[in-house]
RNA sequence: GCGGGCGUGGCGGAACUGGCAGACGCGCCAGGUUUAGGACCUGGUGUCGAGAGACGUGGGGGUUCGAGUCCCCCCGCCCGCACCA
């Protein structure tokens, strides 16, 4: 190491030029920069404290893409906030007494430290924090505007409630076994109040709009699956008594099905426990066993009712009643079945047990007939059959395929007006209500003569007040807080009670990239001018485990808005791009808190620096791909930044000058490299781009340097370690700024290769390389393969069967 | 069950459109430098074989002059949804 020029110091580097960043606003981007637009957007991060390895990967992403946009000549959109309401802020509230809003901005403050140490660059002016007053104003704003539109409405709802912790569970925060994530109780079901967006409205909107999207194939297919649409038929069924006679009270209920076609072969029905005309229909002999069961259904837990260990006889109920199949004429009773959900579709099936698995299961649990309506293919050793084939048993359907006997089975039911076609989706409506205190509260006074009213917009934001006592008392707060609580109507002035409940956190972040183009805006959320200008987001950066809800909330909304005229109408999708990278990993498990197995990212940025915790991020493996980092070598990386730092600090220079003939050489594989690694950004392949550059850094020990060789490797790895680039360069260059300098463009002629290693096979198999021309032709490439010594013995004097030329890289002589 | 993906050295991975399998890095081996250690520099490193060479991308088959790559069957692993009628 010479003495003379230093050594590489990454902690003074790092501070240097993040500061520089900073006070120069190098990464700041005017709503009227002339340079065309760019979106680079990371989901933004619930402040959660010092950074993990899983945001240094996808921030160093981020990073990477809004500096490599910006030397390509782009005004990068590079925009930073905090998705700053949410549930462990309220749970450090009740343990410690801090206020969460204290905490949250602690961690805020904290999860920004540690993204400025990584060298992330951003337009800190552009901030958005979801707790932020100016932030709450607009998103009470906009549930307003659902509102009017009847996009908001209130129903009673069956959530999940923990025992333990007293409270309402989000869906996402009950595991798969039915206990609560945090409390790890048996989480039970209540019904309450609660509001709701109509996102079903758009159900369809949601499901055809994503073929265009350049997404990954697996994010679009979970959001199809999520969607689920299905298509089939909904029909009417009347009650009877059990030999067939009408019901005297004329009463009935609809089923939906995707399998009409197959009518004939309903042998009963079955509703879901919960289905509202169960107790009407029961019959005296059966009420006592309906009851029962209902009550155990409610009783039991998810898991339990989910379990293949369950009998099936205790799944299902008889109700006595009965209803008449209208394709046969004949009478079929009526069961109840835990697997029917009252959620989806009208909450009641037929039940065709020759074609549909879990009803042949019932029916043989049960004793009910089984009759098969599609010819079983040849060979056929199964039970239900749900494939296609000739229908039988099925009158008039006999002899149709599926298609043709669906058709023709909705067509009867159009006819004699007993059901129609109907798509169904799988997709709620979102349930956005929170009995919690710290997040958005919903804008809403309940008035005893006007019911639910909005609070105008002249008397936005509602806020939540600080002197309330958080305890774990099942309630929120504001619930027993007099003075919030006690307003007046906004329409007749009377008493009325304002709403407690706030709104789910993925609320805001389904909104939060449309401020970002305008978060100053005091008179709207934004101006749609300024979000026709950025949006969509041409770069959506972030993990996949929001492949579902975050993304599918975040399109709504923005179909939402543009439909209502907050944004621009034109804009009906929010991430044209979407790229979701890998997690970390330690020895195999997810790394996190609980687990105790988290590799403190600020460990490494003491000792090895910024840029070598990129590098080895970037360097580990393709970015979509989970890393474990336990096998990352960041040993590779260190000594890489070393020996860069030896090849182009100027009174440092550990690598000759390339003299005469060996200089052009080195040019010219330098051009060849701005290929290379301009590709490999492009196609977001970080990995093999640094081992690019690496194999000219060696290349560069072995054959010496030149300074366009060395300025373009340090130009070419500005993205991915931006502080001793940057440093280099202006050692180099007097103090330039190698951040505001352009991506270097190859010369294609330079760039071109004139001397190629040519492979010559003989029946595929590698048997000599030449060294050749890399313009010639395939005569001249036969020729030259055919006078190798190998092909001379292997030909032995004949003639060759055939050969194949691939000039100027291989020819096969097949002999 | 349905859907998506993956399987390449001791390890992470590369091979983009069918054309030199294993780039680059870790680790390991040897040499140099150094008082020594560390750091650094150079070379080697798929398996078998003294060598020529043979074998080699989970297994089996196929297409092709040529297959890690395309097609069929099987095995294993990961992820998502999961009683949606």
């Amino acid at each position: 190491m010479s003495p003379e020029g230093g050594g590489y110091d990454p902690q003074v580097i790092d501070a240097t030029w993040q500061a520089r960043w900073r006070a120069e606003g190098t990464y700041e981007v005017d709503n009227d920069d002339p340079r065309p637009p760019y979106y680079v957007l990371c989901m933004y991060p619930y402040p959660s404290g010092r950074a993990h390895m899983g945001h240094v990967r996808n921030y160093t992403f981020g990073d990477l893409l809004t500096r490599y946009r910006t030397m390509r000549g782009y005004g990068v959109l590079s925009p930073i906030g905090f998705d700053s309401f949410g549930l462990p802020a309220e749970n450090a509230a009740i343990a410690t007494g801090t206020h969460p809003r204290a905490f949250t901005e602690q961690r805020i403050g904290e999860l920004t430290s540690s993204l400025a140490r990584i060298g992330a660059s951003y337009d800190w002016r552009r901030l958005v924090t979801s707790h932020d007053p100016r932030t709450i104003r607009w998103s009470q704003r906009i549930f307003n505007r659902f509102f009017a539109a009847g996009l908001v409405y209130r129903k009673h709802a069956t959530v999940n409630w923990d025992p333990v912790d007293q409270t309402v569970l989000a869906n996402e925060q009950v595991l798969a076994d039915g206990t609560a994530d945090r409390s790890g109780a048996v989480v039970e079901k209540r019904d309450l109040e609660q509001w709701f967006f109509r996102i079903t409205d758009y159900a369809q909107e949601l499901l055809d709009d994503l073929d265009p999207l350049d997404w990954p194939e697996k994010v679009k297919t979970m959001q199809r699956n999520w969607i689920g649409r299905s298509e089939g038929a909904e029909f009417e069924l009347r009650l009877c008594a059990p030999d067939g006679a009408p019901d005297p009270a004329g009463r009935s209920f609809r089923v939906f099905t995707t399998r009409p076609d197959t009518s004939f072969g309903m042998t009963f029905c079955v509703l879901a426990p919960d289905h509202p005309l169960v107790a009407d229909i029961t019959t005296d002999e059966r009420r006592a066993d309906v009851e029962a069961f209902v009550a155990r259904v409610r009783a039991t837990a998810e898991i339990d009712r989910l379990s293949s260990e369950r009998a099936l006889a205790d799944r299902g109920c008889a109700t006595g009643a009965h209803v008449l199949n209208p394709f046969t004429g004949t009478p079929v009773p009526v069961y109840l079945a835990d697997y029917v959900l009252a959620t989806y579709g009208t909450g009641a099936v037929m039940a065709v047990p020759g074609e549909d698995q879990r009803d042949w299961d019932f029916a043989g649990a049960f004793g009910l007939p089984i009759v098969e309506t599609v010819q079983r293919p040849d060979g056929w050793d199964g039970e239900a059959y749900a494939g296609d084939g000739p229908h039988i048993n099925s009158g008039w359907l006999d002899g149709l395929d599926k298609a043709a006997a669906v058709a023709a089975s909705i067509d009867w039911l159009v006819t004699h007006g007993i059901g129609e076609r109907r798509v169904n989706f799988r997709l709620r409506d979102w349930l956005v209500s929170r009995q919690r205190f710290w997040g958005c509260p919903i804008p809403i006074v309940h008035c005893p003569d006007h019911g639910p009213v909005p609070v105008p917009d002249d008397a936005l934001p509602v806020l939540a007040p600080d002197d309330v006592e958080l305890r774990p008392s099942g309630q929120s707060p504001l619930v027993s807080h007099e003075g919030f609580l006690h307003t007046t109507c906004p329409v007749c002035g009377g008493p009325a009670r304002r709403e407690t409940d706030t709104m789910d956190t993925f609320v805001d972040s389904s909104w939060y990239f449309l401020r970002f183009c305008d978060p100053g805006n005091d008179d709207a959320p934004f101006d749609p001018a300024a979000v026709a200008r950025w949006m969509p987001v041409d770069q959506y950066i972030g993990g996949v485990e929001h492949a579902i809800l975050h993304l599918l909330y975040a399109r709504f909304f923005t179909k939402a808005l543009a439909d209502l005229g907050v944004a621009p109408e034109q804009l009906r999708e929010p991430f044209a791009r979407l790229f979701t990278q890998g997690m970390v990993r330690l020895g195999g498990s997810r790394m996190s808190k609980s687990r105790g197995n988290l590799v403190a990212p600020e460990d490494i940025l003491d000792v090895e620096g910024a840029d070598a915790l990129r590098l080895a991020h970037l360097f580990s493996g393709p970015p979509a791909d989970d890393v474990d980092w336990e096998t990352v070598g960041i040993e590779g990386c260190t000594r890489f930044l070393g020996r860069l730092w030896r090849l182009a600090e100027p009174a440092s220079a550990a690598v000759a000058p390339a003299e005469g003939d060996a200089a052009g050489l080195v040019d010219r594989e330098a051009h060849r490299l701005i290929q290379r690694v301009t590709d490999d950004y492009e196609r977001w392949s970080y990995n093999t781009a640094v081992a690019a550059c690496m194999a000219f850094t060696n290349h560069l020990y072995k054959e010496g340097s030149t300074v366009f060789a060395v300025d373009t490797l340090l130009l070419l790895l500005a993205p991915m370690c931006p502080h001793i680039t940057a440093e280099l360069w202006a050692r180099r260059h007097d103090g330039d700024h190698l951040h505001e300098r352009s991506w270097p463009v190859a010369d294609a002629a330079l760039a071109a290769v004139e001397r190629v290693t040519m492979v010559v096979q003989v029946n595929g198999k590698l048997r000599e390389r030449v060294e050749v021309d890399a313009g010639i032709d395939a005569a001249e490439a036969e020729r030259l393969a055919l006078a190798t010594p190998k092909v001379v013995d292997a030909l032995n004097g004949r003639p060759p069967r055939r050969v194949v030329a691939r000039p100027p890289t291989l020819v096969n002589v097949v002999v």
